[in-house]
DNA sequence: TATTTTTATGTATTTTTACTACATAAATGG
DNA sequence: CCATTTATGTAGTAAAAATACATAAAAATA
């Protein structure tokens, strides 16, 4: 693991700019002025256009490049331009609950993608790779989520085809139980509990194991629930406010499960590869036709 | 409808070069494998350089911006700015079967993350905003999602406690359609549909206006879902090569679902979140002892 | 306050960069 | 195989960006 995606900051000249407005000279802060109030149409601007927009010389602006650590003008530009793919579309219409909201929507999105980063960084490789063998070779595969976990399982089980062998998620707990009961030495138990003290979740696993299951458990932290797990997947999120619901666990582990999948089918031959292309063919036609 | 969600998929100019780049001369072709092989590197390029370095004359290069659409060189260079912000590390390299585990792991977090930036700048907050003063008023909400979109819907009625009146989310066509018909003026009914055209859930919304409820689309791209929808609330995701499974939709339209319950949460009064907090309480009790 | 020094900004000029017109080469079609 | 179209390069032009220098403003010192 060594690529981190840094989600923001270091190319946001923006904020930059913003930020170092008030060490300006007052014909710099000119040009900052004339760029924050309509940063996209800036880009589009000619040096000499800017300059007579900011009412100040040509000079100045690239002056004022080099004091905001752009390697002149173009280079100024091309920052910028990075910058604004990340501007939200604040263009118009900025009411005060509207502003409110417009908070909202960039903390959740900020909560979401940094925490999907840092289980990214926590994540060990090696236990999915463990993972992906024993679901390679898996001759069945249940998926066990209760409550909000359930979903993740059945987001799992749909994923089917790139498995490519049967997949379930029984969804209430006598159904996982008597699933759990029922598989063999050979099949797979993926047990997905945030927690990792989900009763439900813990039992069926530990009862998938005696009958000779492999159990590979997706939690958040070390829990009870890995105790019961041949391979346990920790997706290690931040600390949770608790206005934030606690969406990012089950974001995390569906990210894990694409991984899982996709890692799984790619271990497998070109021919299973060909009918999944296939199955995805006829599926989209079946929707546009709109019968089946 | 008063969706606006341009679809400005020409900011995307990485996508689109790739798109493209059977359609091109073979000369240009030089050029746009050069742009893709290290995008990075190019923006910082000047155009006889980026010649140089694709091995052809600095008018090929001209002529290469505008056969993918840009206005000149400089335009391209800032399109490519604004596209290489949210291309990070691999969004157009596809997941190849000789791509060892690491890689995978990398570029599926990668292209999630990027995606998921991608959504976030190009929603619109005032459809947003408008979502949350319906739900606000809402008697009753019902989520109607169909296959992988099932999943969001889903979890969308998990977070009923957020919504503060009682959420559905019927998992078959019939239920879905039964459910719509008995919705009246007071009701939402949000349809979640990634490509907008599965049928059922198309059919199940404008049952559900023509009920007189309001309706709420959650879609990827503008779709005949939207036509039949009060709001309509784009999330946009960048081009998706076919080995990766969509999961990428159903994160961005949980994370929608995420800010809507948040928002719609913060708007009501402190009693109810004092609620929400209690019952959070009771069900961590209720886990750890594992009896209800 | 007057004078010097420093800093900020503009004018004029040069250099670099992007673009265009035209010519030649390659490919295509009859 | 020749005519016609299409693709690509050469050479030159327009433009944009950067620089050197000069002047104005401000700050510091006497």
């Amino acid at each position: 693991m060594d690529t981190i995606a840094t989600t923001e900051m270091d190319d946001n000249l923006l904020e930059v700019i913003a930020r170092s407005l008030p060490n300006l000279r007052k014909s710099d802060r000119r040009v900052a002025e004339a760029i924050l109030a309509e940063p996209s149409k800036m880009i589009e601007m000619t040096l000499a256009e800017l300059a007579r927009t900011a009412e100040v010389s040509e000079p100045t602006v690239i002056r004022f490049c080099s004091a905001i650590g752009c390697d002149g003008f173009r280079d100024m530009r091309v920052k910028l331009a990075r910058s604004l793919a990340f501007a939200r579309t604040t263009s118009h219409s900025a009411i005060s609950t509207d502003d409110h909201l417009g908070a909202i929507i960039g903390k959740i999105f900020d909560f979401n993608l940094s925490n999907l980063n840092w289980v990214r960084s926590k994540l060990d490789p090696s236990a999915i790779a463990t993972a992906v063998a024993a679901l390679s070779k898996a001759k069945r595969i249940e998926f066990f989520g209760f409550g909000a976990s359930a979903i993740v399982a059945r987001d799992a089980q749909q994923k089917f085809p790139l498995f490519g062998v049967p997949c379930g998620a029984p969804t209430d707990g006598h159904q996982m139980f008597m699933t759990a009961a029922m598989l063999q030495a050979g099949d797979v138990a993926v047990a997905i509990s945030n927690t990792g003290q989900t009763r439900e979740v813990i039992q069926a696993t530990r009862l998938a194991r005696e009958r000779g299951a492999t159990t590979i458990g997706i939690t958040g932290m070390d829990s009870p629930l890995l105790r019961y797990c041949d391979i346990g997947i920790v997706a290690e999120t931040l600390e949770n406010t608790d206005l934030y619901t606690p969406t990012i666990s089950r974001l995390s582990a569906m990210v894990i499960i694409d991984i899982l999948s996709t890692a799984v089918s790619l271990a497998q031959d070109d021919r299973h590869r060909e009918r999944v292309a296939d199955m995805k063919r006829h599926l989209a036609e079946m929707r546009m036709l709109g019968h089946y």
